[in-house]
DNA sequence: GCCGATCCTCACGGACCCCTAACGCCTCCT
DNA sequence: AGGAGGCGTTAGGGGTCCGTGAGGATCGGC
């Protein structure tokens, strides 16, 4: 679980990442709002803490443009208590607003409560992939073969998120664009050179025959397609 | 946008039900725990404005008998600001809450925040064509013989967008020129060689019997008409 | 400061999709 | 009945996209 803790107040950005750390969330610190947006494109945070009052760039525009391309949790920070910045902040796509000062516990809960709002697909499932078991949550793959050798499979961080995207969208095309708007953010939605790379060395770790996909379909034109079942392609 | 509005204070509850049915909500009153959590199963609510101090029972208890099947938004309302209760409300399942005395806009900014994050599901709009069954988000054609074998169609870019607007508008005459703008752009309007080509495609891979059209009729002179359910044709 | 792993760049061969062209059949008009 | 136009079908070429390999750049750990 990462956090992006975009805040300008020294004091209050030490104390939170001092808190946050403690929790087991992993902290990433942006400074002002120019930084929070580089960092929400490319640090992949699971929910951002945003403070409203930022130089450089507005905290309406930051919650616009983060919303542009990801749908990632956005807690706003403020210490306007006037409803109308609320209401902004929430109609640009925040998805809450807690005014300073707060109690630490409350915005602890109010953070537990967004998490658990996006880690709802039961993470506790494991993915099969031929004889291979994948485990999102462990980021362990086991092979459980007729010998009963067990052999693993180490992927990097970049695959563990293609793949991750893969393994939640079964039997649905995933395009390009998608594809590399969540993995390499949103200012690298055309470099499609990086996806055949990836998507090569995904099919040489998992696939059984690498030079004829079983699970990692391409869709000449548009996108990939992650194939669980196994399903015969009729209609020439 | 269906509302359950669980708050036993009268004078507050009119005044919701007043504003919410304004904003063009549909609103279902509940006055005690038990009813709230009643009207959450059988209500289909999209959205729960609870008051945790019902009679009856415990606004916990309710939070968490509804949380113990339904993933619905709940959206607290109580007068006690200590942070321990809200604490509590929201780690029981609750997904925000507001202190009364409340804002109305505000209540209704984070009333359309909760709406937001959870209306993109579930648009899985399918298709049937015949006994294939089509999914045009996941841009998947599936069909279960009588076998149970599951078989899997294959559509070029250009033949989904054809599909795209034939299923989108079944039973309507569509044009060559309307076809052909729509699919190539409007500059090759006259082009109605690429429409031939593609439908006759389409009907190769969709059409039971290809030679003899059910689904893709040509109206000759005019253009094309999509007839998705069996019509016999009457009259001479 | 060295080393390994990971990430990205670049180029080439091949597959697939889209479009062009031509031919046979049908319907409608004259 | 003859002809014309529209529609369906097939084959083939050009261009774009995809797969693959090697090599350099960058980051973190020891």
């Amino acid at each position: 679980m990462r956090i992006l803790l975009a805040d300008d107040d020294d004091q209050l950005q030490r104390a939170l990442r001092i808190t946050l750390a403690a929790r087991g969330y992993e902290v990433v610190a942006a400074r002002d709002g120019a930084e929070a947006i580089d960092l929400a494109a490319n640090a992949h945070p699971d929910l951002i803490l945003l403070d409203l009052g930022m130089p450089k760039v507005d905290g309406l525009d930051v919650i616009r443009a983060v919303r542009a391309w990801s749908k990632v949790p956005i807690l706003v920070l403020s210490g306007r208590t006037d409803s109308a910045e609320k209401v902004d902040a929430l109609d640009a796509g925040a998805d809450d607003y807690v005014t300073k000062p707060f109690a630490m516990d409350e915005l602890l809960a109010r953070i537990r409560a967004r998490a658990r709002s996006t880690s709802g697909e039961a993470d506790a499932a494991a993915y099969a992939i031929g004889s291979l078991t994948v485990d999102l949550a462990a980021k362990t793959i086991r092979s459980t073969d007729a010998t009963g050798h067990a052999t693993s499979v180490r992927l990097t961080p970049t695959e563990w998120r293609l793949l991750e995207l893969f393994l939640k969208n079964p039997g649905k095309l995933l395009t390009r664009q998608m594809l590399l708007s969540e993995v390499w953010g949103p200012f690298h939605a055309n470099d499609a050179g990086y996806l055949r790379l990836y998507v090569a060395q995904l099919r040489r770790k998992l696939e059984p025959t690498p030079s004829e996909p079983r699970f990692f379909l391409t869709e000449p034109g548009m996108g990939y397609r992650f194939e669980p079942g196994a399903i015969e392609a009729t209609g020439a």
